[in-house]
DNA sequence: TCTTTATTGAACACTATGTTCGATAAAATA
DNA sequence: TATTTTATCGAACATAGTGTTCAATAAAGA
């Protein structure tokens, strides 16, 4: 199932980089293997039982691994659930490059972030159920609403040089704007996904698209321009905060 | 601090109703003092270090009570939260009960529900940061969410029984409105409140007034209606089901 | 084939939760 | 005011889960 996920990833303990000698070097097959199962064993347990209730010993069990193997992989149970998380940024992040490649041979060179966004999460669904779902910690959607409000405060606050009050704060448009895309998007997740992506980008910008001029107080079709604005630095800025240090909640 | 708060507390192990004998005795002020020690030492600490980091010990210390007695009133962290929040709720619903008494009479007998709550929340703020800021655990406001999409629903349903097909599915735009009404909460909570309560309401109607009128696919002022609609019943349902054991998660 | 390294499980330590019980002080009652 | 009732205490204990160390072994790489 997630067989590609997680062959290629790095990790402290074992990362052969901190030893100060960066060699080209294949990952031993073993390492691949044991954390791949590792994270196979966590997504399922999530989704099975809820993240708080998951325990080490539970994917311990589940992927036929030992504790301290465990432990030299991951510091805690939190720390592996943020690097699957970070390899399904990295297969949104793929996905969305070949897509910006594929375009800048056509007469469309503009991405609806929105749109695919709900079409990665339809096609790892199980992943984001794990990640984003009702089952999951609380972890992976702060960083998410996070991310996404800062990605979205700077343009917010540059269309409102021209005007001195907006009829609501523009801090609280932009929460409630992430706010509204993550609830959509969990909402689809725990309710088995009944309408296509298309569809769920068409509800969101329904629903939003009338608030936003609103809360802006003027005509705004830059909305369109605001979530589709310079896609290449938007999707690699989208999840590139989350494992950074600077961003992270209690670390 | 919340000296009122906890002084007729019922509670299951320790309740003589449950002997069946229903006597109209005066409950021993130890009982009140050490459940009103537990439950301040509870709302401190999770301002201070986060619900989730809060462990039993730390109640105890701060609340300077025995293990034994915690366990003799509580079954275990999460019940004591939960009263809390249950007086909050007594809190919220007694006010709301006298408004209305005080309204009918008046000339004008509705009350605006969501005014009322953000008016409670700021009177109550460190209580409701406690309970719904980003501090608290996830059980409240799912309770919330669950309990306030619950209320909406219905009214929701009996709106479109004239209209085959909204642009927008009712189930999501219910869920788009609790979610937004609760974020805007927890953000003012967050943020220290910098607006007055009847700012919050007007941002929150500005936001969302629009949002139903595109998403029901009909110009719905019958919105305000549905929001007043029957404040009495609306009151005592608001909470009455979060501590029953139907409507709660993992009970 | 030889060397390196990932993995294992046993044993252990620690933290936090939850329980039992007799002693005592506080509250309620007569 | 005296007696009875009961809430509370802390010691002692058990359990569950987390996290660490280390020697042995098998798997992977050279």
């Amino acid at each position: 199932m997630f067989c590609h996920l997680f062959t290629t990833e790095q990790n402290r303990p074992l990362c052969q980089a901190k030893k100060g000698v960066m060699k080209e070097k294949k990952e031993d097959r073993r390492i691949g293997r044991t954390r791949r199962l590792m994270h196979e064993a966590l997504i399922a347990l999530i989704v099975e039982k809820g993240y708080e209730a998951v325990t080490v010993q539970d994917i311990l069990d589940r992927a036929d691994v030992g504790r301290s193997t465990f432990y030299g992989h991951y510091r805690d149970k939190d720390e592996l659930l943020l690097s699957s998380f970070e390899h399904l940024r990295t297969l949104f992040e793929e996905q969305q490059q070949a897509l910006l490649a594929s375009r800048r041979t056509g007469v469309e060179s503009e991405i609806n972030f929105i749109l695919e966004l709900f079409r990665h999460t339809g096609e790892h669904h199980q992943l984001y159920k794990a990640m984003a779902g009702k089952q999951s910690g609380e972890m992976i959607l702060k960083y998410l609403h996070r991310y996404l409000y800062n990605l979205l405060i700077v343009p917010h606050l540059e269309l409102m040089k021209l005007r001195a009050s907006p009829p609501v704060p523009i801090e609280i448009t932009t929460h409630y704007l992430v706010t509204t895309l993550l609830s959509l998007v969990t909402w689809w997740l725990d309710n088995q996904m009944p309408y296509p992506p298309e569809k769920m980008d068409e509800f969101f910008r329904r629903v939003t698209g009338p608030s936003i001029e609103a809360a802006f107080g003027r005509k705004v079709g830059a909305y369109e321009a605001i979530a589709d604005k310079d896609p290449t630095g938007s999707v690699k800025a989208f999840y590139s905060l989350f494992v950074d240090s600077d961003c992270c909640p209690d670390k």
